[in-house]
RNA sequence: GGGCGCUUAGCUCAGAUGGUUAGAGCGCUUCGUUUACACCGAAGAGGUCGGGGGUUCGAGUCCCUCAGCGCCCA
């Protein structure tokens, strides 16, 4: 006898289920033969010292369940967990942590001690967010954990950097980078946002040498002092004689040529255009083309240089103020105008971004973009959804270098060794004593370390031990999907594919599934300023962690975002209980029956046949959709059919079928199980708590009442490693008979409700099922039990005799007659025949009109018998409605 | 400037290859403690599927267009 209490309570049930999973090794590959057809996911690495996020729920939801479908599949399933270091903001937190507690920088305590720091920083704070992942249920093998900065990574980052370089992808170069003052460092391309903000475009005179003076409209005034050219265009009437003249730089006086170039907008302010190499990309390129000199003016730090003149030393606003007040004051100023900037911002911290002209590592992206766009059209690798293929080939048919090189402490150092003699740049595998080039021993490690993303786009490989051909490598790569935020898919996606071509000659991974964002209930991104976040750990608190599994996997569709509802956590967690309530119906349903009832040849009940046929379609629908990462409307179908078929009718099926004892209790107990179990099967990749700590609970029930009822493969250990169901027999017919009488004793309760009659009186009717009454006949118990029918007073025919004082129930061929003796109002009666008639009119008409139009012909034949059998239910009870009004 | 997504019930969202009178959860109304579950059950109200046009026997679904919201790239 069971004793499973009356609600389900995820509390006790969560960190005790993951830690006897992992234990027994279910997380890892070797839980499945050798042999078995690996299936491999490499987590997105979160950052080392983060904390857990919505974003994190979503994917480790995402992946655990491909990853536990995969098991139960019978696959060697192995999802490979791992940090990131996260250059920036790790050591942004450690210097926080610094000036806290001892009030020093970093510059203060050095590099060295600084890093020591900084690995004491990681090693404490490392666990939370691996932690927080096991408590989400990650299946991961966490005997595979790797770390971006381990020493298996590291030195595949240099393996990578020196391959790399010696093919003469990596190069060192000056160019104008997106500087972020405030971090001291560049970043790439990718880490930039812009933002359109409110500010002037300002308009001034360019005092042209010779006399006369050219109009000019800039939003950055402070970049005036790096001018090395003045650009019209060539076909502008209105500058045409100045072109080839010089011009003169307000208050420094420096002097610099009027060029034309096409790239001028006419149209735009004043239709001539400062050139500043130095502080703007687009200038940068003009000023390659036309071969001017860069000045760079302003400093680190964002103040201005000593290029700047008498301005050197400002902060790059209050110059922008000074000199305008200045050149105002040498009245050069023609106007300020209101204007919308399109402000650069740090992805990180939301400083200004100042492009600046820096020595820095670059990577030639453009060959391995190429193989990158290649994998995709070929079809190797599948982006889902589809619509972000066009997405795909838009940044890589556009790719450009890649910054690579951080002036940070904390990350890979960049394994490049100048000579101090020679000057040779040393780039080697293994720490170098002396320059390659002279013998040196004089040489100098470079000081920058590598973009986080660099490590990271090696992840799917490194982490399964390249560059060394190691088993994990040989067996587990490539990987499957890769499942991530379709925010990265820039950042991450497209560089681990563009390094697996170059380095493993293969795809890193067959499909791309991308996710949305969680925002808020009313689509608010979640930020902490605007106080919206939702910190998953306290949902997880409140209502489960399956719960919250359970609404971002079915709350949304793939790669949309997603409105995060804590009214849907909470019915989620009330699934969880009708799970749990199901279950414990059945356990304690088992001393229903005895082995002894155990018939020699089963046989079904039509009601058996409706679930079991339910059952088949719900497997086939849910692996349909899974198999195209549906998940969501997959997990959907199996609650609908769990609470809505199972519980809500076969369960109350159930209780009327064993109260008959014998074979057909034996029986029914043996459907229960079936139904439950492949349920539990289904959802357990949704929901994997809640689903094996129930199934645990039907095992033992089972076991211990030894009726000779278990799944044809034999009770296994644990549901996580038991296998995935496959859809059994359908019997359509026995299943249209049931959704009848479905839908005959909806319409008596309806019909019950209406007219006030108490739900516990049971009362009489009287029905005609046409060629039915065979069917009906049979499930009168469970027909009187379900619509609350005296059975003693429940006549079934194939033809009645109607009475005169009755309510009457018209489904097509089917009529139902309910004499509630004394309750039965004939005036309102009347009137509610009256509408119902004119309701079949009206259908009649409409669906008589459809067969008549050429919807008959060129209909599929299937459909349009649909409509006539339509047609015919719609008469039948046509014919019923307007002989009972005959009679009242 | 180019591209993508969204717009369906009061709220949050589903609606495979076009094919009944468009569904769910929450909320709302009425009723109900029949020993699986009140984290529940039964019955019910509520939508001209953003506007317009088109293709088709048939459009929430496909095409065009407009509007609003959001995002990406330049």
């Amino acid at each position: 006898m069971s004793d499973m209490p009356k609600a389900y309570n995820f509390k006790n049930t969560e960190d005790r289920l993951y830690q006897w999973w992992e234990e027994n090794g279910w997380f890892k590959p070797e839980a499945r033969p050798a042999d078995a057809k690996p299936f491999v996911i490499s987590i997105p690495p979160p950052n080392v010292t983060g904390a857990l996020h919505m974003g994190h729920v979503m994917f480790v939801a995402l992946e655990d369940l491909m990853i536990r479908r995969a098991r139960m599949q019978g696959m060697a399933a192995l999802w490979v967990p791992g940090t990131d270091h996260a250059g920036i903001a790790t050591q942004l937190q450690v210097e926080k942590m610094l000036l806290r507690t001892l009030e020093e920088t970093r510059e203060e305590i050095g590099r060295e001690r600084f890093l020591e720091h900084t690995w004491e920083w990681k090693e404490k704070h490392g666990s939370y967010i691996t932690g927080q992942l096991r408590r989400l249920g990650a299946s991961c093998d966490w005997d595979r954990e790797r770390f971006t900065l381990d020493e298996g990574l590291s030195r595949a980052v240099r393996e990578a950097f020196v391959r790399m370089y010696r093919m003469g992808l990596i190069y060192r170069a000056e160019y104008l980078v997106n500087w972020s003052p405030g971090l001291q460092t560049a970043v790439s391309d990718l880490e930039v946002e812009y933002s359109e903000e409110p500010g002037y475009l300002y308009y001034f005179n360019y005092p042209v040498k010779g006399g006369g003076q050219l109009p000019v409209a800039t939003t950055r005034p402070e970049t005036i002092l790096g001018d090395t050219a003045v650009a019209v265009h060539p076909d502008d009437p209105r500058y045409k004689e100045y072109i080839g003249k010089t011009c003169l730089v307000p208050m420094l006086d420096r002097e610099i040529p009027i060029i034309a170039d096409d790239y001028v907008d006419i149209e735009f302010g004043t239709g001539a255009l400062k050139i500043t190499p130095g502080h703007d990309p687009n200038d940068f390129e003009i000023g390659q083309k036309h071969n001017l000199a860069i000045i760079n003016i302003m400093n680190k730090d964002a103040t201005m240089s000593a290029e700047a003149g008498p301005y050197a030393g400002l902060d790059r606003f209050d110059c922008r103020k000074k000199l305008w007040a200045d050149m105002q004051e040498a009245g050069m100023t023609i106007k300020k105008e209101n204007y919308t900037l399109n402000v650069p911002r740090s992805q990180r911290g939301g400083e200004i971004i100042e492009p600046l002209v820096s020595r820095q590592w670059f990577v030639d992206a453009e060959p391995m973009a190429k193989m990158g766009l290649a994998a995709v059209h070929s079809g190797r690798i599948k982006i889902v959804p589809d619509r972000f293929v066009k997405v795909w080939d838009n940044w890589l048919e556009n790719i450009r270098p890649w910054c690579i090189s951080r002036q940070l402490w904390w990350g890979h150092r960049i394994p490049v060794w100048y000579c101090d003699d020679c000057q040779h740049k040393t780039v080697a595998l293994e720490d170098p004593t002396h320059c390659e080039a002279c013998g040196s021993p004089r040489i100098q490690q470079d000081p920058d370390v590598l973009d986080t993303w660099f490590s990271s786009g090696l992840w799917p490989f490194s982490t399964l031990g390249w560059p060394d051909k190691t088993p994990d490598l040989e067996r587990f790569y490539p990987t499957d999907v890769m499942e991530t935020g379709y925010d990265i898919l820039f950042f991450w996606v497209a560089r681990m594919v563009m390094s697996a071509a170059l380095f493993t000659n293969d795809i890193p991974f067959h499909t791309v599934y991308l996710h949305g964002l969680v925002r808020d209930e009313h689509g608010k991104k979640m930020s902490k300023s605007y106080g919206n976040v939702t910190d998953p750990l306290d949902v997880m608190a409140q209502y489960g962690t399956d719960a919250l599994r359970f609404t971002l996997l079915t709350g949304g569709t793939p790669g949309n975002d997603l409105n995060l509802s804590l009214d849907r956590v909470a019915s989620n967690r009330n699934f969880a209980n009708k799970i749990w309530n199901a279950t414990r119906f059945v356990t304690r349903s088992l001393e229903k029956a005895t082995k002894a009832d155990k018939p020699a040849e089963l046989a079904y009940s039509d009601a058996d046949k409706w679930i079991l046929t339910r059952l088949s379609q719900i497997i086939e629908t849910a692996d349909r959709l899974m198999d195209n990462y549906q998940f969501g409307e997959a997990g959907r179908q199996v609650y609908d059919f769990l609470w809505g078929d199972f519980a809500d009718w076969y369960v109350e099926l159930a209780k009327v079928q064993m109260g008959q004892g014998g074979a057909a209790a034996w029986t029914t107990l043996s459907v229960l199980r079936k139904v439950l179990d492949d349920s539990l099967r289904l959802l357990h990749p949704f929901i994997p708590f809640v689903t094996e700590e129930t199934w645990q609970q039907l095992k033992a029930a089972f076991v211990e009442a030894d009726l000779g009822i278990e799944p044809a493969e034999g009770w296994s250990e644990a549901l996580i490693i038991a296998d995935w169901p496959g859809a059994g027999e359908q019997y359509a017919a026995a299943a249209a008979n049931f959704e009848q009488l479905r839908d005959l004793v909806r319409a008596i309760r309806a019909a019950r409700a209406d007219n006030k009659v108490e739900p516990a009186r049971k009362i009489a009717a009287i029905v005609a099922t046409g060629d039915k009454a065979a069917f009906f006949t049979a499930q009168k118990p469970i027909f009187a039990f379900l619509a609350r029918l005296d059975e003693a007073r429940l006549e079934i025919g194939d033809s009645v005799e109607p009475p005169p004082q009755a309510i009457t129930i018209s489904l097509g061929d089917i009529a139902c007659y309910l004499p509630l003796s004394g309750m039965v109002d004939l005036g309102k009666e009347k009137e509610r025949l009256e509408k119902e008639l004119a309701n079949l009119d009206k259908q009649i008409k409409r669906v008589t009109g459809l067969l008549n139009s050429p919807f008959a012909q060129k209909a599929p034949t299937a459909v349009v018998q649909k409509e006539r059998d339509k047609l015919a239910q719609l008469q039948a009870s046509h014919a019923e409605v307007t002989e009972r009004l005959a009679i009242l």
